[in-house]
DNA sequence: TTAGGGATAAGG
DNA sequence: CCTTATCCCTAA
């Protein structure tokens, strides 16, 4: 049953919406090992819980635990630390001390107790423990902070920016990158082999009518079947293919087929690319009984995982500027298609039946409306349909222009604009505090203008 | 990513 | 109208 256990857990952690289900909680009511499938799962938790606030909106002190523990245990695993968390840790620090800055001069207790608490102990400790955490970046932000208690001005730039939206874009980044790694489930790993293999059965029979398709799938087949399965980077060629049919026709194992497939549905980009890669803890000989046995299994936790209920809650929105303690109502510049329209009805706390979907059977999973964007964005097009909506004109402080001009003579020559081997978002980067609101565009735009060209 | 053309808005 | 400063879009 421990393998049931740890393939479960690793599955319920990887689903993308299952705001009940506590990742720290469920990894402590398992007794687990040491192994590597152990620490992976583990990752999964701590991955599931800075996904879980990042929906919520909740970008504090307690992401910051969670990318630390992150990185312990990407350590243990002597896994290299990616640029994404380096920054994810740094703009979301930035952004924790940023709450504390919401009183107009920097004279005000809150700013320096968050400075104390977090850039000197927290940051602290990182630095003597010689964590990778500690990025040119992070030293930056931290020697930037520090001047901005003296520096009226300096402080004021820094607390109108918007840190926030960077902070949850790098966090995004790391997730989809960390997810990705992990490749896929092992439920999923079955299930997917069991269909391959199906499928070849099936090919061999009628080998006409199929094109490419079959190829792929075949390809694959056979690559699994041979089991010595260690392709830990395996190129994502035709990923899209096998992850396309398994949606469609995986019919069998229904309770895990069930599943797999919404999953597949709902979070298609965090497993992009991924299926390709297999870890299976230790099944050789009947997955076929295994699999059979699971099917009964889940669907009983299924029901205590409660599928029906679902709150979903905006995250908060990305374009706040003073980072708001108690986030004012009125906010408007809400682009198109996210949601404040989404609301579904504030769960209601009835888990059987009485719902419009009734109490599925087992069969039949109540279709969840299409999962929201994380988030939204006034300064990059990314993420959602194009909102017509302008971010708002805002003339450049005399500040930044000197800042944008150190850039570029640091890095370029003045007149002709040619950046030697830099771009413009390296003089953006190198300047994240000041250029928090401007994109690599805003600054050749202002640059053009300024040369009068 | 960048260069360059366009759109938009504010001011003359 | 025209100019200026910004922001947006897109071909390359």
């Amino acid at each position: 049953m421990e393998i049931f256990d740890n393939w479960v857990a690793e599955f319920v952690l990887r689903r993308q919406h299952n705001p009940r289900v506590l990742p720290t909680k469920l990894i402590s009511a398992l007794q687990l090992g040491d192994s590597s499938d152990c620490l992976k799962l583990k990752i999964s938790s701590v991955l599931r819980d800075i996904s879980n606030s990042l929906i919520r909106g909740a970008i504090d002190e307690g992401t910051l635990d969670l990318l630390e523990v992150l990185e312990k245990l990407l350590l243990q695993q002597h896994s290299l630390l990616m640029e994404s968390h380096k920054s994810a840790y740094c703009w979301t620090a930035a952004e924790c001390t940023l709450r504390f800055m919401w009183p107009l001069i920097a004279s005000d207790g809150f700013f320096t107790e968050a400075l104390e608490r977090i850039w000197t102990k927290r940051i602290g400790v990182l630095k003597e423990r010689g964590s990778d955490l500690v990025s040119r970046d992070l030293l930056k932000w931290e020697t930037d902070l520090k001047r901005a208690l003296e520096d009226p001005e300096l402080y004021q730039r820094i607390r109108e920016s918007n840190i926030r939206y960077t902070a949850i874009t790098f966090l995004t980044q790391l997730l989809k990158e960390q997810w990705a790694l992990l490749g896929s489930s092992s439920l999923e790993s079955v299930v997917q082999r069991r269909f391959l293999k199906r499928k070849a059965d099936n090919v061999e029979e009628d080998i006409v009518d199929k094109r490419g398709n079959t190829n792929a799938a075949d390809e694959s087949t056979r690559r699994l079947e041979s089991d010595t399965i260690d392709n830990a980077n395996e190129p994502r060629g035709e990923s899209g293919d096998g992850n396309g049919n398994n949606r469609e026709n995986d019919n069998d194992v229904e309770g895990v087929g069930c599943l797999v497939n919404e999953k597949h549905a709902s979070e298609e980009e965090q497993t992009v690319g991924a299926q390709e890669q297999e870890y299976e803890p230790s099944l050789d000989k009947g997955d076929e009984t295994a699999a059979r046995e699971l099917k009964g299994y889940l669907l009983e936790i299924q029901g205590q995982i409660d599928p029906s209920t679902r709150q979903r809650e905006e995250p908060n929105n990305a374009i706040d500027h003073s980072v708001n303690i108690t986030p004012p109502p009125t906010r408007m510049n809400r682009t198109g298609t996210s949601g404040q329209d989404h609301n579904e009805a504030p769960d209601d706390v009835n888990k059987k039946g009485s719902d419009s979907q009734g109490t599925w059977s087992g069969r039949v999973r109540p279709r969840r409306p299409t999962p929201v964007p994380l988030n939204v964005s006034p300064l990059k097009k990314g993420g959602l349909a194009k909102s017509h909506v302008r971010r708002p004109k805002k003339f450049w402080t005399p500040e930044e222009v000197e800042a944008l001009r150190e850039g570029v003579k640091e890095y370029g020559n003045t007149l002709c604009l040619v950046l030697y081997g830099k771009s413009w978002k390296d003089i953006k980067n190198g300047n994240p505090a000041v250029f928090a609101e401007r994109t690599e565009v805003d600054l050749k735009d202002k640059w053009r203008n300024l040369v009068g060209g």
